[in-house]
DNA sequence: CCCTTTCTACGAAGACGTTCGTATTTCTCC
DNA sequence: GGAGAAATACGAACGTCTTCGTAGAAAGGG
């Protein structure tokens, strides 16, 4: 009784989260990371000059951000201030766990051989990511 | 000549191409990538159990790869038979790109650098990686 | 106090994505 | 050669994304 007939024995998940942002929340999300904290006004004036959005338009990508939990905000006056809700960080190895994932069959060796590989990476940068990995080496040592 | 001005501002393509795969298309692409050559019923039998769909969504999601020119198609009979026009590797080359720009602000070492912090790689794929660093290092020397 | 400015809330419109059913074509083989 | 199986073509239905306009609330200064 109570519950209706949910014949189709798929999941249950009420809300179905949204793990990653789409193409225009990403600038959103950008620009916020490099404020810290902004007003829909502060985003909007941030945005490149080929992605200017109206007001409006601005005003309910960040409603939106919040309602998928990407974003907090606390009322100041009349008027919002937004903040990340989470890290850039963060976001960044949810990416890149996702692409290593679906593109590169959950082998990050592979990944890192493609990006060495496609990149005219200068020999600095060669030996920054050199030295990464020698450190984390010598700390799995421990 | 011949080649009209295209200063910057934004193209008239007519067509506007599709750079990336949508969630389904790149399931789609990765079962061609490993087929090689396929039918409608070889991929959709190749899909994973939670990701079955029906006869007919299988045909209209190659037909729209097709479109986009992400695979081609020749008849045998009355069947046609697909197979991806673009490479896994170039495929993952584009994405590497893409999220190295407008999630790392261009810099790979960066993106390595959170790979190498946030998996529990083993000494044996770091080493990997290191013996990649270090053959591009001494190539680069050349 | 009221007019202007600035904000939020919400809905509309159009593009695209996903899934499938129906209609049509094509092949096969008794 | 006709019936049935298997393929393709297409469009409907529904959801999400992106963009914006309109409407109404909140300040605040003369």
């Amino acid at each position: 009784m109570g519950q209706p007939e949910r014949p189709d024995a798929e999941m249950s998940d009420n809300k179905k989260k949204t793990q990653f942002l789409t193409e225009v929340e990403l600038e959103f999300m950008t620009r916020l990371w490099e404020l810290g904290q902004a007003t829909v006004r502060d985003v909007q004036d941030a945005l490149a000059p080929a992605r200017k959005l109206a007001y409006t338009s601005a005003a309910t990508i960040l409603r939106i951000l919040e309602q998928k939990g990407f974003v907090t905000s606390t009322k100041q006056g009349k008027t919002f201030i937004y903040q990340a809700a989470l890290s850039k960080d963060t976001y960044q190895s949810r990416s890149l766990k996702n692409l290593s994932e679906k593109l590169f069959d959950n082998a990050p060796a592979t990944l890192v051989a493609r990006l060495v590989d496609d990149y005219d990476l200068t020999e600095e940068t060669l030996g920054e990511i050199r030295a990464l990995i020698d450190k984390r080496l010598r700390d799995d040592k421990r």
